[in-house]
DNA sequence: GTGAAAGCGCTAACAT
DNA sequence: ATGTTAGCGCTTTCAC
């Protein structure tokens, strides 16, 4: 049906080589055969077959990207980081969304491995199974370089991007203190994933650095949704020694706070204050702000696209990298202590 | 490098033609012959090469997607869509992002077509240029369906999904003036745009249905950005002869006007009803009630995708189909009219 | 400078 | 029920 190299080497009156050599410019060419090859190429319309090439050449110049949930914005950002890598190097993305569903993730690894794509990039949908990481680990001993992007597999040491969210946690927490609040709440994330127990970390550590005691009830648990958050600030609203600030541990949860201080009629941060996780540009728009430490989402993307590239070129350095990125954090106002 | 279908043939004993009768259930294999051959692909930790397969049947079960904007979670949640029929449907996806870039989307189409993917999904960039239609028309000649989501190509004409923004604009006034308003002013989108001009063209119709005048007064050009619907809303306040709601052209631009009811102690709906085009759950979330006119996103990506399918099975027709999805309105309560 | 030919890993008639 | 063989469209030695 299409129109190949042959109908091409054909109509110029050349080789198939010829016309290979023109394609890729590789060795010599006289300029006039040049010319004729490329003007067969333009009568025709002719494009040459990425299947035919990497068939040949054993490169696809083709990588896969699974996320669990592309249409949650934090996994788009990523993409978009990926995105813009590979698109300096001329790579393609095979997309795969996961639904967040294990055996999806298994099944996406192997249509990606059947097209031999040359690395893969995971956000991997939980950091607690086993069995992913094994078959991760087939992959990685199938030879296509594999970097994890803000997550951990269990029992398994990937190359891969990392944010720190010990140290994120910290900052949000330190700037509560600095701004005065002794009695500062936490509402956390589900306790099986490792960015949830980093942040609770990072809480702890400020304040005892700053000696300040860790009151147990001040540490409520969430699940990053943001009804429970909800329930939690409902319960903080009512405690008789309230704390006078929370520090919560994502965005979405902000939201469950913030419902809850508004029906309340809690005042930002007049009665309460409060610092967030990631950044939520909504609330900046409607100019409620709320300070919150900024996790470098698109650099997440860059970065391990960035690092794939790497182990793409120095195929047989087999050593694991790790590079973590450090959040940065915006204090908007939210976070102050006001005297009561 | 890696293992092939001779490797599996000789391990097993058979010969290549044999091992892609089992690997693709077709033709007869003696089922202990199978159980030979499974027994090496398991030993040899085989798997079958989607590029030698694609070379060799001329199908490469892969589309492509294009959008100008990753990160957005428009097209994130059309994604999303896409890729949960494709799923279904074994098909591999290549994502374009081309950052609303003509030129990208040019290096996109034509790295697409290299890679003979199957069809084509596009949102594209700008309703605007010729250029791009040309490309696509060749695209389409070169044999490969194509499908528009939600953009409108101008000069051309390909199979598509996209949503009634007249019908969605006009229940939306609808239900202002149903809730006893009279005075209704628009902030819409930019007007190059189809989309906007069909949105501004529903409020005029409702408007002229129910016998309420057109004001020009009333009308305020936005761009879809937040910055130029806050400007409008500032100045909307500061009419002598203020409108009594407003009708805000997108979620995005409702962001801006919340801004500027925020600063004005504007309440809604007591001094301000209003309504939005596509959902913006955040607000939801946080209790803020904003009716809005609700875009079946996912439902586009579904749709789409689901054309796409189609055209691939019936390659003869090379009939133009166009699906238009309906809006649906959820009211929340911001429309409504307080008698003062 | 250019061409001939082998081969990349698979499928699909056609034989047997 | 299984094997033989000829491609699919390209790249890449190796000759000339």
């Amino acid at each position: 049906m299409a129109v190949t190299i042959n109908d091409i080497a054909k109509e110029a009156g050349v080789s198939r080589a010829t016309v290979s050599r023109v394609l890729n410019d590789s060795g010599y060419v006289k300029d006039e055969t040049r010319q004729k090859v490329l003007k067969a190429i333009k009568e025709l319309n002719y494009t040459p077959s990425a299947i035919a090439r990497s068939l040949s050449t054993s490169k696809t110049n083709t990588i896969g990207v699974i996320v669990p949930e592309i249409n949650n914005p934090f996994f788009g950002e990523i993409i978009k980081g990926i995105s813009q890598i590979a698109d300096e190097h001329n790579l393609n993305i095979i997309l795969c969304d996961t639904d967040e569903n294990m055996e999806k993730e298994l099944k996406a690894l192997k249509l990606l491995k059947e097209q031999r794509i040359q690395g893969i990039i995971i956000t991997p949908t939980s950091a607690e199974t086993e069995f992913n990481s094994e078959y991760l680990r087939t992959l990685e001993n199938f030879g296509i370089p594999i970097i994890l992007v803000d997550g951990h597999v269990k029992y398994a040491n990937f190359s891969g991007v990392f944010v720190d969210h010990i140290k994120g946690a910290y900052e949000g927490t330190e700037a509560l203190i600095k701004a005065g609040h002794r009695k500062i709440a936490i509402i956390t994330g589900r306790m099986n994933s490792r960015p949830a127990k980093d942040r609770l970390i990072g809480y702890k550590k400020a304040l005892k650095i700053y000696n300040i005691p860790i009151n147990d009830e001040y540490i409520f648990h969430g699940d990053y949704q943001h009804e429970k958050a909800y329930e939690a600030t409902k319960k903080i609203l009512k405690m008789k020694d309230k704390p006078t600030a929370i520090f919560v541990s994502s965005n979405i949860m902000i939201l469950g706070c913030i419902k809850a201080f508004r029906e309340e009629k809690i005042h930002i941060p007049n009665d309460m204050a409060i610092i967030g996780f990631d950044k939520l540009e909504v609330l900046n728009i409607i100019g409620m702000n709320i300070s919150f430490i900024n996790g470098p989402t698109i650099e997440l993307g860059r970065t391990g696209m960035k690092m794939l590239i790497d182990s793409l070129k120095n195929k047989k350095s087999r050593e694991i990298r790790r590079i973590t990125l450090l959040p940065d954090i915006v204090l908007k106002g939210s976070e102050k202590y006001i005297e009561k």
